[in-house]
RNA sequence: UGGGGUGUCGCCAAGUGGUAAGGCAGCGGGUUUUGAUCCCGCCAUUCGGAGGUUCGAAUCCUUCCACCCCAG
């Protein structure tokens, strides 16, 4: 029995994940935290709505509600890097940032100071102690699983974390809540940047970056229209980019393929899968690991982005810290800014921001 | 100016007498704690304009308009 203080947010899953604690006999504490601060009416609604709504799930399951704000630091932690990676024309993660910075990070330590003793959240995640210190396990939902967003947490703050959820499937979840008597037991699932929300993207982004047109192109330089800034366009994205029927051409979409930074052109082509967007191998930044680093390469599987299947691959550490991810099949739109998360099966081994697409060696064919 | 060609939804494009395909784009929704991808739905009472023939035309005729090409 501890003293463990729940992040919760309003939602269905870290509701549950308060009225599991309890029912294992802690004493639980809820933390309502609000980190997104702006003059816009219907966002601060959205706040407003889900504090009550975890004020009417404390209420319930009888437990005291603490209501923070680390707008500051979610500011300067969070969003701050999510600027600069846009202005550099890289496609963020926020929410892996979020949950080390903000989360397991200053929301945890308020917590400790607060004096629990862990610090809980609704992710669909598990965390396992091993031999090495704490695992972080995908969820028994597969479908949910929120490891991808986790892996950049530093493993000593793991220690002092609790992740309930990652035990249940997602309709057990609700159907705990519905029979809990929880208010939200029906509540739709959140999406959207964490404390941001939902909201059109472009529009969003629009009020921090300025627009800097330049051309749509083809790969062979034919011009089929403007871009409003390379920096409000990813990698593979169909939609946006107003371009419609060409003679001569496929009656196909058009995908990005190439952020042509020197030129500020935008190459985009047709086909869901057009060589220009896959590639077999790529570069990352430093390796955060969730185990002792490895001496040489080994296989994996990889997630280039959220919600992607696992890919199989051969991981090849570099004496700098970052690595070379070799993919046995070919990869669709990797993208700099995101990030390559790294598995062995159920369990995630770390993960680094992707740098860039790389030359796989002409030797290593998948077999 | 003379000769030829073309004008169908924002774009590309079927349809040559029987009462407007499809694709792209766009919009709406679903999926989703990242901007996507993917999936579903919506999207021309009207075929450059005006007349005419016909039971009936985007499809035939007349005429006007616009654009393109070749002559010059």
């Amino acid at each position: 029995m501890s003293r463990v203080i729940v992040g919760l947010s309003g939602g269905v899953d870290s509701a549950v994940a308060a009225l599991l604690l309890k029912e294992q006999g802690h004493e639980v504490q809820g933390l309502f935290m609000s980190n997104w601060d702006e003059a816009d009416d219907d966002v601060y609604c959205t706040s407003a709505a889900d504090f009550q709504d975890a004020r009417a799930v404390a209420n319930e399951l009888g437990i005291p509600l603490h209501r923070v704000s680390f707008a500051a630091d979610y500011r300067a932690r969070v969003f701050e890097y999510f600027l600069a990676e846009q202005r550099a024309g890289r496609t963020p993660n926020p929410d892996v940032l979020c949950n080390r910075e903000i989360k397991f990070g200053v929301a945890l330590r308020y917590a400790m100071r607060l004096g629990a003793d862990l610090f809980a959240t609704g992710h669909y995640a598990r965390l396992r102690r091993g031999p090495e210190g704490p695992e972080l396990l995908k969820a028994l939902d597969r479908s949910k699983d929120q490891t991808y967003f986790l892996h950049a947490v530093a493993r000593r703050d793991f220690e002092r974390a609790l992740m309930p959820i990652g035990e249940l499937q997602k309709h057990d979840v609700r159907e705990r809540a519905r029979r809990a008597g929880l208010p939200v037991f029906d509540k739709p699932d959140s999406t959207g940047i964490c404390f941001i929300g939902e909201r059109p993207f472009r529009d969003f982004l629009g009020k921090f970056l300025r627009d800097e047109p330049g051309p749509i192109e083809t790969p062979d330089g034919e011009r089929l229209g403007t871009h409003r800034g390379l920096a409000f366009y990813t990698l593979g994205q169909r939609e946006g980019l107003q371009i419609g029927g060409r003679r001569g051409r496929d009656e196909a979409p058009w995908y990005v393929a190439i952020k042509d930074h020197a030129r500020n052109a935008l190459i985009v082509v047709q086909g869901h899968d057009h060589p220009l967007l896959t590639s077999r191998a790529l570069v990352t930044g430093p390796v955060h690991w969730l185990k002792a680093a490895p001496p040489s390469a080994f296989p994996c599987t990889v997630k280039v982005r959220y919600r992607q299947p696992d890919q199989r691959a051969v991981l090849e550490p570099r004496a700098d810290g970052t690595c070379r991810i070799v993919f046995d099949d070919p990869q669709r739109a990797v993208t700099p800014g995101q990030f390559a998360v790294i598995y062995d099966d159920e369990r995630c081994l770390g993960g680094a921001v992707i740098e860039s697409v790389a030359q796989a060696p002409p030797n290593r064919v998948a077999a």
